[in-house]
DNA sequence: ATTTAAATGCAACTCTGTTGCGTTGTTTTG
DNA sequence: CAAAACAACGCAACAGAGTTGCATTTAAAT
């Protein structure tokens, strides 16, 4: 696994205490973290407006991907796979604690059909239900 | 194609003067529509919040499915299938004018695989990428 | 060490969606 | 048809996500 500084590098973004700070916890997560996650999951109290341009310019340079969620509420998670062979994998987004997973499974963009004139980027699967947890305790 | 006032009647819903004109416009598109455009497409000046409940209402009866776009705006369309053969069908997004379409395309949702001790309800599918106005005219 | 361009912090703002409450309107029942 | 019952409406006030502009600070290049 890389190095935080080491990606910023590479994105050719600067390496600041804040940049630092976010990809690190989202690199330690396995979930989608809100804006609100994050302000909450970081020791120091940086600007509101600080975290939504860092995970703007996360997002565009392809080191997170953005799931939102029902309650349209942008969930960001860190993009393990090199731009190169972008894949698309499904979310599991539990409709009781709002969590959102990222899954293992793939899926093939070509397999898709769409009208006459559509041009496809993407496609994202987003399987709802409930996660372990809010399954065993209902 | 069955009549709005039956539809409501069938919903136990009252019939009332938002609700017919909403359920009219929406069974006329072939496009979700968000809650401006809707405010926006309808002849007589609703209360902002009527219209949120009006469609909160339309939701839990099944009447009208919910997609989030991706600026986490929600879009509402008419559902065309009775409640009992419920379909997971996809939606095709543009990242350019934002116009969310319904597509026929079906998913099963036994395939889809989620890990130990999740429960799956509903899946949700969607295509991004350029409408056919929006690649003719870049 | 200087310079330069980019990132930060703050204030003010926009927009979607929600909540409470008193009033109006639909529907049911006698 | 009149009365009652209950749901839906409209208004005001609010909450929270996300944006914009601008002055200040900071990382990185020279
Ligand atoms: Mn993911
Ligand atoms: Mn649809
Ligand atoms: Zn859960
Ligand atoms: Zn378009």
């Amino acid at each position: 696994m890389k190095g935080v500084e080491e990606i910023l590098q590479q994105h050719s973004l600067k390496n600041t205490k804040v940049r630092k700070a976010v990809l690190s916890v989202l690199m330690r997560s396995d979930k989608g973290l809100s804006h609100q996650d994050l302000s909450r999951a970081l020791d120091v109290d940086f600007d509101r407006v600080t975290l939504f341009r860092t995970l703007h310019a996360f997002e565009e340079s392809g080191i997170l991907h953005k799931i939102m969620d029902p309650n349209g509420i942008a969930k960001y998670a860190y993009t393990a796979r090199p731009a190169a062979d972008r894949h698309c994998h499904a979310h599991f987004i539990c409709l009781d604690c709002g969590q959102v997973f990222c899954l293992d499974e793939e899926f093939p963009l070509g397999d898709m059909k769409v009208p006459k004139g559509f041009s496809k980027t993407t496609i994202d699967v987003q399987i709802k239900g409930y996660c372990n947890k809010c399954t065993a305790q209902d």
